[in-house]
DNA sequence: AACCCGGGGTA
DNA sequence: TACCCAGGGTT
């Protein structure tokens, strides 16, 4: 047999039974497809179904406004995901009357759909010979093959393409995809790789070099940059001061509080004395509670978050602040650290979208 | 080519 | 802490 064929053997006895597997649907592919970009399994399948049972189809997708996809996605990250989305639900239901594009040239064109998800929903709904190339079939491919090239280099993603390109089953590409990205999941795991249970591993270099640690490679992490985000919580009887964020920045289009981002950590009663302190809130402003500072972590920010509850007589209202009842906050989308804080302080119910 | 975009799990 | 997860877009 040819790795194909054992790879795609292994998969059929071992294969989880996850949902977007039982259909061939483009739209519904296409909705666990983005979902699971960067997302692992387990934490994107409450959104797949979610997603599925608020908008069953692309018409129902295209009706939807952004901020009710925001904050259905609330908690997921990668915002940009969801804003893409709906672009291309539209487009899609405009163009191409509501019927969800199965060919890979088609695919390639529309917002948010890469070399990976076009090739995925290709193959998924309509067997396409297209092969995928995700962090899974990395590994794979650099431990079998030995290939030592980066994996984030130019170079290297042409020569993982023309490799996962050269073993594709012609015939049946939907599956072999599906196997090899679940053998990478299930065997050949990032850590401490079952080689032993491996279907491939006879002719595998890197089990055969005991070389699995080495590979894949990969070239420098990004540095993290540190940021001092110091919120402030302003509340007028059962309502709270709240505004909604522009875009070019992490959160795009979500709502969070009054802010004053600092280029190091102050203190409240120091950032009340800024100028842009000053310009909102007065001289007169009393601080009643701190809170923090709070550290969160992103891919590539180091957020030290100071929470500052203060009294004002004299907020001079800025273009996108605006008041909303306590009760109403969870009917809008918040990075998960305003989430968080504002649950906490007011527990407000129905904590959608996910308490745990 | 370099950088930006989240949140959570794992060793 | 460092790395990874069914990556893609922008500059």
């Amino acid at each position: 047999m040819n790795f194909s064929d054992e790879i795609t053997n292994w998969y059929n006895a071992n294969k989880r039974d996850l949902p977007w597997r039982n259909t061939t649907d483009a739209y519904t592919i296409w909705l666990s497809e983005i979902i699971l970009q960067q997302t692992r399994v387990e934490q994107g399948m409450p959104y797949f179904y979610r997603f599925l049972e608020r908008y069953p189809n692309v018409a129902a997708f295209a009706a939807a406004h952004e901020d009710d996809i925001l904050k259905l996605w609330q908690g997921l990250g990668y915002y940009s995901r969801g804003r893409n989305m709906l672009s291309t639900a539209r487009l899609v239901n405009e163009q191409y009357k509501g019927t969800f594009p199965t060919r890979y040239n088609e695919l390639i064109k529309l917002k948010g759909i890469g070399e990976y998800t076009a090739a995925a929903i290709a193959s998924f709904a309509a067997n396409e010979a297209k092969a995928v190339v995700d962090g899974n079939v990395y590994r794979v491919l650099a431990r079998y093959f030995g290939i030592s090239e980066p994996i984030n280099s130019t170079k290297g993603k042409k020569l993982f393409q023309e490799t996962a390109n050269s073993i594709l089953n012609m015939e049946h590409a939907g599956i072999h995809n599906q196997a090899m990205m679940e053998l990478g999941a299930i065997i050949c795991k990032p850590k401490n790789p079952a080689c032993g249970i491996c279907p491939v591993n006879t002719g595998c270099y890197a089990f055969l070099n005991n070389a699995a640690t080495q590979l894949p490679v990969k070239l420098k992490t990004v540095k993290v940059r540190e940021r001092y985000l110091n919120y402030f919580l302003i509340t007028d009887g059962d309502k709270i001061l709240m505004k909604k964020r522009g875009m070019g920045d992490i959160w795009a289009n979500m709502y969070d509080m009054p802010l004053i981002e600092t280029s190091e950590m102050l203190t409240p009663h120091e950032v009340l004395q800024l100028s842009e302190a000053i310009e909102y809130f007065g001289t007169d402003a009393e601080i009643l509670e701190v809170s923090g500072p709070v550290k969160h972590m992103l891919t590539h920010q180091r957020l030290k978050v100071n929470f500052i509850k203060i009294d004002s007589k004299k907020i001079k209202l800025q273009q996108e602040w605006f008041y909303i009842e306590v009760e109403n906050l969870k009917k809008i989308a918040m990075p998960q650290i305003i989430f968080i804080f504002l649950t906490n302080i007011f527990t407000f119910k129905n904590n959608f979208p996910f308490s745990n």
